[in-house]
DNA sequence: CATGAATGAGTTTTCATTCAT
DNA sequence: AATGAATGAAAACTCATTCAT
């Protein structure tokens, strides 16, 4: 029972256990977390079955690596965003959101897909996303704040808007519904949300 | 290999194929499609291992049925609500339609989650699920224009409160959120949708 | 987790369950348990591997189960020796006693090794022999008193002399002492266990 | 596959192979040698896991290592009780090599289970311990002759001697059996073996 | 129609041993 | 000599699906 997981150091060894994530990562989104196999990942990162294990624990391991870059890949950007904002100006700040939650969308649908399907079967995956998005959350609204927004209600309309956000990124990207015009949709939601905010 | 599936006629034989997908039903929003076996739902639901295969292709099918269950669990009170609907009235016509859906959710939030999961896996589920979600603006757009509500925009309108109900639906039935009131987010989603359509 | 082992009552499934115990007693007998693994078993059994776990929880399962089969080889004609004891003749007794585990030990030698060996690694096969040794030296010892006996340290004399004739039945059956031998020593050991009793 | 085996002439080397043997020693002792990896060996010893295969040729060799520190270890002190025998008083002599034996077997018990149960799966090893019986039954035989005693039967004595005193060193080590005062068996073996001896 | 035992390919995981550094 | 990352064969176990009864 002696869990020896090697906490890599080396450049090569830090890069092995990136390309095993990356393998992980691309597998899980293509094909599902349950439909790609250990083998498959250790063969799409170009090592042995065996090492997989020096570096995770499990296979849900993996997954949890891959999380990780995920999150990386798509919530970086989005707080280096909040950063940027320096005045109340919410129709700037909206149409700048929905930009950037559609691109992050949009360049890992795939995985985001597979994150939150998982969410149903493994407690830390969805623990994970929730408290993201508390963090996201709290840091926007303490931004408002800071800029003299009235704390009131901040932070259930900040959620509010994520959520909105979150969906409309859906709705572009996965672009199912032939009978919306999703210019006109993302118009809509701009306006809804720059309202709810200006009140 | 002769694929002889059974569409039984006679009730008993029914009811064991509604019994079989209840199994499912109970199975897959428990523990998710992957974590449940056909042994397991089998024993469930009364039946032998092998009669499942009498009633369905595969395990995958079990699933289908499952989720047009899921269907009409949720989505028939909701269109009954759109026929309630008799003037424009959105101060009305708004909380009802939360109401409806967090109701349906909250019976069904487990099962949404599988389901909504095996969307990336499975081309038909997702593709069921969009066209349900089709069939819902259609008609509550038509309904609208019927009654005299301005046709442009109006697609767009309907889907993106639908997508803001599921949010809200969402977030009160998991209640990950400690920092949220979901009174006052109700509320202010409320407000945010009436006004998208009064405008 | 649901664990479902079959507790086969029909006789073609007892048979079976049965024939698999027999080919894990034959191969763990053979090559030891470590040595072994579950696809022999099922081959020379003559059944799919899978249905092995329809049997057992595991390969140690399969072991308990050989356990069982070598103790009723072994200790029932002991037993049944026992039966037949009906004086406190021990010039009758020893001699008998000595030639029924002597034969014993020379049909089942090999699984005994191997049983012994796995009592280092597995407490549940260790307190079985442990339990079986209690057993015996109490079920001895009651029938010696009921004949007339002093009680008084009956028990460690019959426990001593079980582990001198299991001694001398090692000794007998691996026979690797070329110096030795086993007709003298057989009548030493005799001689000095009938005196044990008799002083 | 040149077969290079170290054979350690420094000091630092050789002090490194008896690290590796008593890290086996240790691990083997505690969990039996199948549960025990080469890894956790190397870990234990404090070298690496490479270097293991420097010093031995296979896992197996370090058991074999092992079993010659055992055999030192609890050999040493019976071969030197020995050499303190001066005369045939059996009534001195049994009693000390009853505590002798007891005393070796409780401080390595655990190690003696995990060689006897190699024995089964490994001709080596039992080999190695066939010899060390002969030569302590030889050594022994030929002491008491020197002292006078006559030859006629002596090996067969002293090897049931030997036999009953492991028998009852195992008892007192493990004290399985609630039911026996092992004070009283120890004297009940003591006069059985005088009395073998003095007849 | 119904049963549930049986199949066997497929999956995760371990570990003795090797090898580049 | 020494390291410890890497290998990959082999093991235990699962489960969707089939089939004899």
């Amino acid at each position: 029972m002696a869990e020896n997981i090697r906490e890599p150091k080396q450049k090569r060894s830090i890069e092995k256990k990136e390309r095993i994530i990356e393998a992980g990562y691309k597998l899980f989104a293509e094909k599902g977390y349950f439909n790609t196999n250990t083998a498959e990942i250790a063969k799409v990162a170009g090592v042995s079955t065996g090492i997989v294990y020096g570096y995770f624990h499990d296979k849900r391991d993996i997954l949890l690596g891959a999380m990780e870059i995920y999150i990386r890949k798509v919530f970086t950007p989005i707080f280096s965003l909040l950063d940027g904002i320096s005045s109340l100006d919410f129709k700037k700040i909206i149409p700048s959101a929905i930009d950037h939650v559609v691109r992050a969308h949009k360049t890992n649908a795939a995985m985001h897909t597979t994150l939150h399907s998982l969410s149903s079967e493994d407690e830390i995956v969805a623990a994970r996303f929730a408290s993201l998005e508390e963090e996201m959350t709290k840091k926007m609204s303490e931004k408002l704040i800071s800029l003299g927004y009235p704390r009131e209600r901040v932070y259930e309309k900040v959620h509010t808007a994520m959520d909105v956000i979150q969906s409309i990124a859906h709705e572009e990207v996965y672009d199912k519904h032939s009978y919306i015009d999703y210019f006109v949709m993302r118009t809509l939601v701009t306006d809804m949300l720059v309202r709810l905010f200006e009140e």
